[in-house]
This record gives structure tokens, C-alpha cells and sequence, in this order.
DNA sequence: GACTTTAGTCACATTATGTGACTAATTTGC
DNA sequence: GCAAATTAGTCACATAATGTGACTAAAGTC
């Protein structure tokens, strides 16, 4: 019921989780500012921009992503809002999103960004170390539901890549034959007509993410992954 | 990097979408409020709250279910930040927190709070409207991964009734047997000593959710929920 | 006591998955 | 040139999970 002069709007950051495939590893874009107060040092932050204006978040979200990747066309989508912790910029309140870079696309727009693999971060923030993890944990858990695997790679891999990404994500190693099985039931990938010859071994065909021919199964209910 | 005097602090609103099994529906909680303005009528909301203090958004949400649903032990998460289109408080972002009510838990705390069925909804505003369909995508989303269905059941329950609230979620009907020798698979439930007798046919047990004893299986991938 | 209703189980067919071994095509070392 | 190494891709069989109809059990209704 708050009727408040036209002047006075809410500030909230929106906060940019970007993460890309390195070294059979997940990496996460952060940005090199001051460290603010007398201290001329500066430190590593997860890119965010403080939300001034009306302006909403879906637009508001696609800027920080620009901004901090150089891309526009990079997949996101929000994670949650979170308030525990300090804050970079101080701001009260955080509306994380989570963005996948495809592998080999990792460039950044200056010398203020840098990749850092998951095993090897500096130090952040509370908060952010928080949503850091929690986007990780959104990749995870959306990997059936969305095809989070598929927007780590370029428009065109091969099988064992993607098998590569699916171990890495998962944690575990996967049989080739049964992974290939699946992928084929589900009819998700269609060949391309190239094939890349990676130094040694026999040369891989190249996939497409493909347009399901096959309708989605309705399989039973799961009760083995609840926790 | 905002450095901003002690007492101009952010605005936002936190929505509360309570939902509960209601003749083999899902129900929302809406309240009753005044419309605002020179207009003396009422209309009916999803209840909010508007963040005013310092308070971080667990307590915030806490207290904001507390005082829609007069219960503090009720299973809630949080779904997401929103901003499209106009808000009953006129607040500029909304933090959208999802609650779960056992079936046949669903007071009210005053005539103030009413449970309307899905399919007979009351207008709402195209933000709550936005942010309700969320929710319930949400609750349909997580089914498999978080025990929602368990949330919507009070503490011992009968396994027709599981399935029910499992068949009411899915949009369509399961097998009993495959439905039962799932859920004994997992062993997520175990049998009291009390039986239930609903009038007409065999009595049937009643079951608690319990403490997992085998440990979680490692599935291969899924790639048919992909969409 | 026959009929209806809901609970609960069984057995069998079908489908999905785990797994090792196989063939294919390329580079590397000699 | 040719064997060994390396990576891609497939096959066949064993095991496990799931779909499904039919069955038995225990209560109420007429």
C-alpha cells in the first residue's frame, strides 16, 4: 500500500554467475574492482550492477550479462534473491543469475575479467561465495530438465564431448555405449555431415542440439533422487 | 560501491503463493484487502509483505507466512525475484516465496483469508497472476526432487492418498502396483501400526515419510525430460 | 449372503540400463 | 611400410526397472 514520492526507488544488485568448460572443469568469470574505502588495492568480485532506474530485470539482467561477457547471446536465467552476508557494492538485497558460456567462447571484454576454475577461486564476499554455489548447484540440478549441457558447447560437438561435459557436471564417469544408447532414444542430437580429426584417434562426427522428433516419454514416478 | 546514508533503505515486496490439495486440486491462500485509492471495495491478493527494515529475507519470509497462515512450521522456499507488470503494494520487485499446507491443515486466521481452487480463481494482478503460475510450475518441477508431495500431506497418510496427491500434481492417473513398488524401492516410507477405515472398503495403513535406508541409486542420464 | 468398494499383492511381458568386447580410422614410433 | 597406440563408434548379452492385468483381502450396502 506504500504510495511513495515518484523520486525515491528500490536498489538492489543483479549478480552474474557466467560459467564455461575448462580443463575438465567448471570456470567462473570474475571482475577486478577497487576494493573500495581508503584502500587502493583492488579485488575479485562476480560482475554485478546496482539496479537504479524502473528499469526491469529481464532487461536489467541481459546488460550485466553483456557487460560483464562481451556476448549478448549467452543463456541465462535467474537463480533466487539472496540478503545474508556482506555485499561488494552493499547492496541489501541480490538477484543472482546464472549464465553458460559455451566452451571456446570464453573471451573477455578487457583486462578488468578473468576465468577462474572452481579449484582454484580468491576470495569473495559471503554472500557471494554463497550464490556462487548455488549456482553451481542450479546446474546441477536442472541437468535433466534443461539442457544446461548443451549450451556449455558450441552449435556443433562431438558425442565424447558432450559425454565430457555430462562426467564433469555429474562427478562421475559415464559408459560410452549406454550414454550414446540414451541419447539416441531421446533423439535430441542430429549428425552434421563434417567430421574433425583431433590429432590422434579416429576423427569424431560432429552433432547438432536437434528438435526432439520423438514426443518427451511419461515415465513413472521417481522416488530415488529425493532427498 | 553505493555508500548511502543509514536510513534509506531498499523497498521490495515478499509474496507468499500457499498452496494446498483441495478436492483433487491444488488451492491458493488469497487475502482480502482494500483496493486502494477512492475506491471503497475489496479485492483479493496474494499475500504480501513489504520489506521495510534491515530484516534478511528468511526471517522476512517467515513472518509473512506466519501471518498468512497462522501456522510457522510449514515447508517454504523460495522461487524467484519478479518485476513485470503492476503489483497490488505497487512495489517495483517481488520476492516470491512458495508454502506448502498439509491437506486438511488449511485454516485460515481470520475471514479475512480464504483458499480458492485453481480453477476458480479470482482476478489477479498480471504480476501475482505471473507469479502463482511459477509457483505451481515450480511445486510440478521439483516433485521429483524435493518431497513436495509429502508437504501437501499431514504426517501419517495412506498410500492411496500418496498417490493421489501424486496423480492430482502429475495431471494424470499411475498404476498402483508400479506406483508402490517405486516407493518401496526407495523406502522413503514405513508403515505405522494405525489403520485408517473410510467408510466404505478395506481399512487401510497408515504410513509416516521416513529417514532413507538404502542409499540413493547413480542413474545414468536422463535425456528425456529434456525439453 | 451377494454385491460393491477400496486396499494390497502377484506374475509376466516389455523396456531400459550396465557392461565388456568388438570393429574402425587415424597418428606415432621405428 | 608396419606395428602399436589412441580415439570413435557399435554390438550382444545380462541384469534391472517398469507397465499391466488379474488376482486376493477386508470392509460396507442392500
Amino acid at each position: 500500500m506504500s504510495r511513495e514520492p515518484r523520486g525515491k526507488r528500490q536498489r538492489y544488485s543483479v549478480d552474474v554467475v557466467a560459467l564455461t568448460p575448462k580443463d575438465d572443469e567448471l570456470a567462473v568469470l570474475l571482475e577486478r574492482r577497487p576494493a573500495g574505502g581508503r584502500d587502493r588495492s583492488t579485488r575479485w568480485v562476480i560482475p554485478w550492477t546496482e539496479a537504479k532506474t524502473g528499469e526491469g530485470l529481464p532487461d536489467l539482467s541481459q546488460r550485466a550479462i553483456r557487460n560483464s561477457t562481451g556476448t549478448a547471446t549467452i543463456w541465462n536465467t535467474q537463480v533466487g534473491a539472496f540478503t545474508g552476508g556482506p555485499h561488494p557494492g552493499d547492496s541489501e538485497l541480490s538477484i543472482l543469475y546464472l549464465a553458460l558460456v559455451p566452451m571456446g567462447q570464453s573471451t573477455v571484454p578487457d583486462e578488468h575479467f578473468a576465468w577462474f576454475r572452481l579449484s582454484e577461486l580468491p576470495p569473495l564476499s559471503e554472500r557471494q561465495g554463497q550464490m556462487l554455489q548455488e549456482a553451481v548447484a542450479e546446474v546441477r540440478d536442472r541437468l535433466d530438465l534443461d539442457p544446461v549441457a548443451f549450451k556449455l558447447l558450441p552449435a556443433t560437438f562431438t558425442l565424447s564431448e558432450l559425454q565430457q561435459i555430462y562426467e564433469m557436471l555429474l562427478g562421475r564417469r559415464l559408459h560410452k555405449a549406454s550414454f550414446r544408447r540414451a541419447l539416441a532414444a531421446a533423439a535430441l542430437v542430429e549428425p552434421t555431415d563434417e567430421w574433425r580429426s583431433e590429432g590422434r584417434g579416429r576423427p569424431a562426427q560432429l552433432y547438432r542440439f536437434g528438435p526432439r522428433k520423438r514426443r518427451r516419454s511419461r515415465r513413472g514416478v521417481r522416488f530415488d533422487l529425493l532427498g
